[in-house]
DNA sequence: CGTATTTGACCAGCGC
DNA sequence: GCGCTGGTCAAATACG
């Protein structure tokens, strides 16, 4: 790897071992301060409970039995809530995806109402936030979908991302966004168990890819098989698959917003 | 077999 | 204080 990003991986590492240092002394949250400045975590005050299930910080952190969340309380929640009316597609009984990571922990046949609500949470992390979709009783193609809590997990992620496509972008001496003729749109990390992260881009009549260890472009054939009408969306790959790219053994998927995972 | 979903139970908040 | 409501839990089940 280049230097910057083994810079910024060390930091992302020492900035997790702060963490769990602190927790484990279960002291001293206070004065907690994240590696280059960021990520500060405010203590609550110790009698104040109320206080500390309110910060998703410490949810996520707090010692319970699963994922970060309060191991007995079932106290409703307070958390500011957003709504927002969606429409499903046509021929579609679920409302279109928001482009963040869910998972359904519950569902329930609310009094006075046709459809159930279905209730999910935070699914990669423990950053306490929620939704809840409910289908429209007199408009069966519109939902009510309310947010709990922000989703910033997925935040830290697409942090995340712009420092690994700024790094690249600096390897290659392109502008934000730009690289010769051809647009990095986003750019993704990969998943714990890959060997190597990537990056696939393309301008309208190419597909090209480089890898961290050069980031040298190098043609490869065009369309992709799996994704012909939306190439320029097509922005990751694990390296094991990139000499191979038109196997028809690779599963697509769409990981969230433009980024896939081949 | 690991992960995701389902579903009945639990319980805090709220209205009366 | 009591009963209802609905958000959440967690064991059971389904799925890949």
């Amino acid at each position: 790897m280049k230097q910057d990003v083994c810079q910024y991986l060390a930091a992302e590492i020492l900035s997790s071992y702060d963490k769990a240092m602190s927790l484990l002394n279960g002291t001293a949250l206070s004065g907690m301060m994240m590696s280059k400045g960021k990520d500060i975590i405010h203590p609550a005050p110790s009698s104040s409970t109320a206080s500390q299930l309110e910060s998703p910080h410490l949810l996520a952190y707090s010692s319970t039995k699963s994922c970060g969340r309060p191991s007995k309380s079932r106290k409703r929640k307070t958390l500011a809530r957003r709504t927002e009316y969606v429409e499903a597609r046509p021929g579609e009984k679920v409302p279109p995806e928001d482009g963040l990571s869910w998972r359904k922990y519950g569902q329930r046949l609310v009094l006075g109402e046709k459809y159930p609500r279905k209730y999910y949470r935070c699914a990669p992390c423990c950053c306490g936030a929620t939704k809840v979709i409910r289908r429209i009783d007199t408009e069966p193609l519109t939902f009510e979908v309310t947010y709990g809590g922000s989703h910033d997990c997925d935040q830290e992620n697409n942090n995340q991302n712009e420092q690994l496509l700024l790094a690249a972008q600096t390897q290659v001496g392109g502008t934000a966004g730009e690289l010769s003729d051809f647009y990095i749109r986003e750019m993704v990390s990969t998943p714990n168990n890959s060997s190597s992260t990537g990056v696939v881009f393309s301008n309208s009549n190419s597909v090209f890819n480089m890898n961290n260890s050069d980031f040298i472009p190098t043609p490869t054939s065009s369309p992709h098989p799996l994704d012909n009408n939306s190439l320029t969306d097509l922005l990751f790959f694990h390296e094991s698959s990139a000499n191979d790219f038109n196997s028809p053994n690779h599963i697509l998927t769409k990981l969230s917003f433009d980024h896939y995972l081949i």
